[in-house]
DNA sequence: TTGAAAGCGCTAACAC
DNA sequence: GTGTTAGCGCTTTCAA
């Protein structure tokens, strides 16, 4: 492999000049950039990112922190902040932390060392100083992390009271919310807005806690059900949620939903897979990635950022597990 | 941060004997240690790792071409690289090709520019001359490249064999083959396979190209069973494509399996979240993926592979998407 | 507009 | 066992 002193060698100048052709940056004559033009492509030169980075202590490597990629939810996230990342130059890190803050830290400082540009965190397993301590920039995503960082979130709240209110509005009296884990920034606000729907009303509520996992949600929805056969509505706090609940009230020989409604939130693509699909309170995933991405090169390139905090709408998209009219 | 000239100065050694004992090669006497040792933790010294991969042109970052992050087959086969990359200190770089060659190329261009260490191609939009050139290595998975480069596949011909005579065995005498896109080897050995199991008999067969996309093939299908209200079984070569086929024979009033059986590949989690889940050829997703990261940090590390090619055996598992008993 | 040269922080050959 | 020192390939001051 050429290096810039063999292409400044074989274009007649010197090695300072060619790195200022080559970042645009300084003064170079137009004789000069034309032999150094020339010179690159007679030698196939590409420079080395290292040798520049252990100069400027900048790469263009992000790391995206995930729980699981395995989660549905995480793979379009990733997808977004990739191509935001491809077309400003950057290549990302994928990291599964599990939500386990020691292999969370694990990462943070090595990629550190490897002079990493910057985290888009989509988990909070660590509090938020320790983010704050940190020299690098970060924005935190679907995880309101309290404080100064950017932040992109879903209007978590809002959607869950559209999508209980929905339920509400088709008659159900006997709703079950499957919260998500406690302590997770958006299963938490989810919950609020269910309790706010809910409030004043003389629906019959219960509350159960259960993680993000079909199988997990199939069994405590088919105990649920088996244990009070009046219930007519869920609120689950995910699609993958409430995919095992539709699954359970399959198994019991439930219809839905004429026996039992169900509504989901993220609009994952398992949501049309499904049968019924299911309507879910959308969020435009995609999105997040993409904005949580560009606000995180913005601010790795000391460009100003509109907004620090910023929100993406939601949207409440019908399909088969609600009854299609008010009742 | 300190640098590695601090923590000799502050004990009082030379860099040369510090770099000796951070990376345990040569001499280092038992004092010495020790007194880098403390230094190390006094100056909460950390190695550049861009510094080191100036000396070495050696990183510990290997990248991971995917045709699309989105599509359920890869994060998962992404979470055991990833998991198997950590446990031998590697981080990994998420690309998404969208098996456009272009962009695959690019990939590989700008990461050599880091000196990234290896590539796991789970793609092939290039010609195999295009990998053998390349100076790094390589570990193709899931897609077979002919030539010298070490390879992790499935048993798909087998599988699809396997898969194909479940359904003649359970009564179908008039069955679709889903066949993925031509050209990418999965898809083709897939429908190879069921070709191998269907000739000789008397069944009814439509060969059917389907890209590996849930609402495609939910369209296609339904347009078949319209076309053809004798098709009795589908041999779909991805779960995704199984579970377009499952939502159209839904939407058909068709009950699956008396009606229309059909049969999925891959078993990623979506096969069990449908109703019924979906009978389908497993391959062991988790393990191609480990498998292939290992064999690449091997030869990255210049250790010795017991084998270029390995192959992952498959297994049928049954659902609720075919009779329970043969007929 | 250009060049010389001093870093960036580490590794490794070589000498002692 | 240990130290000196010349790279690795680039950026960036400073002087010309």
């Amino acid at each position: 492999m050429a290096n810039i002193r063999d292409v400044a060698k074989e274009a007649g100048v010197s090695v300072a000049t060619v790195s200022r052709y080559l970042n645009k940056k300084g003064y170079v004559g137009q004789k000069s950039a034309a032999k150094i033009e020339q010179a690159i492509q007679k030698l196939n030169y590409k420079p080395s990112l290292v040798a520049r980075s252990l100069s400027t202590k900048q790469t263009h490597y992000i790391g995206l922190i995930v729980p699981d990629i395995t989660n549905p939810f995480f793979p379009e996230l990733a997808r977004a902040v990739e191509d935001i990342a491809l077309t400003y130059g950057y290549t990302v890190v994928l990291c599964n932390s599990d939500g386990n803050p020691e292999k969370e830290l694990h990462y943070i400082d090595t990629l550190q060392q490897k002079y990493i540009a910057g985290f888009i965190i989509t988990t909070s397993s660590l509090d938020a100083h320790h983010y704050e301590n940190l020299t690098i920039p970060i924005v935190a995503l679907d995880r309101k992390i309290e404080g100064p960082l950017p932040t992109v979130s879903s209007q978590n709240k809002e959607g869950a009271k559209v999508g209980t209110n929905h339920l509400i509005e088709r008659g159900c009296k006997n709703v079950i919310c499957l919260r998500g884990p406690k302590g997770v920034g958006p299963a938490d606000e989810r919950l609020a807005g269910f309790i706010e729907a809910v409030q004043d009303t003389s629906i019959q509520t219960e509350i159960i806690e259960c993680s993000f996992q079909f199988d997990v949600a199939e069994r405590i929805v088919k105990k649920a059900l088996l244990g009070n056969p009046k219930i007519d509505g869920i609120f689950a706090s995910s699609d993958v949620s409430a995919a095992g609940a539709l699954k359970a009230a399959h198994a019991l020989d439930l219809h839905v939903p004429n026996d039992l409604q169900i509504i989901g939130f993220d609009n994952v693509s398992l949501s049309e897979m499904t049968t019924p699909g299911l309507t879910t309170i959308a969020q435009d995933i995609y999105k997040m990635g993409a904005v949580a991405a560009r606000m995180l090169i913005k601010t790795i390139e000391n460009l100003p950022l509109e907004e620090k905090k910023v929100q993406i709408p939601v949207e409440l998209i019908q399909r088969g597990t609600t009854r299609s009219e008010k009742i």
